[in-house]
DNA sequence: CGACTGCTTGATGTTGCTCAACGTGCGTGG
DNA sequence: CCACGCACGTTGAGCAACATCAAGCAGTCG
């Protein structure tokens, strides 16, 4: 069965290989030494940590690289251990971004039981480092490990409170108030460094704050014009970090 | 402990009682035979199911009472069992309604478990019952009934990604499209009737599409004039369901 | 009766989307 | 190799959608 599922993992990540640099590293992790545990697998005993190593599988991705597909059936708990993903829905009209993931963290824990197939995709925006865990094992520890279900819960009530401040910067924000959120958003907590670069398109930008590519563009130009920021393609600096929190609060 | 936690739990709605009709129906209710329970709590046995009993005060709210107030302490899940109610957070310039939720439910799980102070505002919008459980009761079957969180899980799953809706209503669609999902919304989840009662004012509806008092009015104006509803007050009734469907769609 | 709340409607200004033009870099195929 | 299409980025002009401001109306309560 644990080898079967494990099969079943590579199939899947096989079939579609077009895509550079996707690997499996390890089929048989050992999540025992693993020094980048989440909490929730911090309260697994021994026995559980090889379980859990027997039943996922941690694959590489580059920038750009698709981890999880919309619509796609649902038979992993994806688990960032490194780098930084976009979660976005792609409808006909418009792409939504939803929200950007740094590692460590779960991925979509409400979609993976909320759904049998996946509501979103997931896209590497940098080089990241991914654990796709059995979704039937995770089940089994929430059912047999009261301290792990507990876990999950708070990260996922952790994560679902981020989402309110999501939802009140694209409803009750203006445009610049919205890109000035997600610029601090990145010098705060994704790069903690005034100076960094965007690992998003102007296109990308536009979709996280549900405006245009136009309306984007236009407004990093005024920032600059105004010399809250410094931009060079996607070289960002923030220069006037109090201002930026101003309009970001409207 | 447990009668203690029961006297604790009355004091805090002894002390705010100028509210009327706000009163405690049982102070030891009886769980076990209680027809409205949780699918979480359907896998609780008699003992435990006691033990919920007697750490849960079940209450009655009227129209427009507060049953959770933004930024007090988190020391209850509240569960509704029958009744509506509106979730908001009541900013200094706007507020937001961040959705309306129908009997039977848990409220804000990951509020509570995200925080040790309620994110949100909760109001009884129709005559509401709520049961009050301690939240370290609560979080003791979590821990040490594997069924019962993984129920909560899927609950606190399928909710988020009604959350999602929400998003995506609030933030891709023009203000008519708004007003026609809630109005919708109304109709097929709440009261499976093509005619209702409204239980918000104009306001509140601004408030939970994110738009103005004034752009709301207009629109239903607009909505009648082109024979789509009929509306008297707040007393609505849908003429042209499909019509409002293509709306909603945008 | 006046004060107040909830609702509606009109006039006006602003925001931001749409459309369009133009430049750039990149990959593909002739 | 160059030509071409294509995604990305910037900027301008015009217009539709909305918010804001303002006025007025009906119902309610003290």
């Amino acid at each position: 069965m644990l080898t079967v599922l494990n099969r079943t993992t590579n199939d899947i990540y096989t079939q579609k290989s077009k895509m550079k640099n996707t690997l499996p590293i390890n089929e048989n992790t050992h999540c025992k030494s693993c020094i980048l545990k989440s909490t929730a697998s911090g309260t697994l005993n021994d026995i559980e940590l090889n379980e859990m190593g027997n039943n996922c599988t941690e694959m590489q991705f580059a920038t750009g690289d698709n981890i999880i597909e919309e619509g796609s059936k649902n038979i992993h708990v994806a688990y960032i251990k490194s780098g930084l993903v976009k979660i976005h829905v792609d409808g006909s009209v418009r792409k939504i971004i939803m929200k950007i993931v740094k590692a460590p963290a779960y991925l979509c824990l409400p979609g993976a039981f909320g759904d049998k197939v996946n509501n979103f995709s997931v896209t590497a925006i940098e080089s990241t480092t991914v654990c796709l865990i059995n979704l039937a094992t995770f089940k089994n520890f929430i059912l047999y490990n009261g301290d792990f279900a507990y876990q999950i819960i708070l990260d996922i009530s952790k994560s679902e409170l981020l989402n309110l401040h999501t939802l009140i910067n694209n409803t009750q924000k203006e445009n610049p108030g919205r890109i000035a959120s997600v610029i601090l958003f990145f010098f705060e907590y994704i790069y903690n460094n005034a100076s960094f670069i965007l690992p998003l398109s102007r296109q990308d930008l536009a979709d996280l704050t549900g405006i245009t590519r136009e309306s984007a563009s236009r407004i990093l130009s005024a920032f600059v014009k105004q010399k809250i920021l410094q931009i060079e393609g996607r070289k960002i600096v923030v220069l006037n970090e109090p201002g930026l929190r101003e309009i970001s609060e409207n």
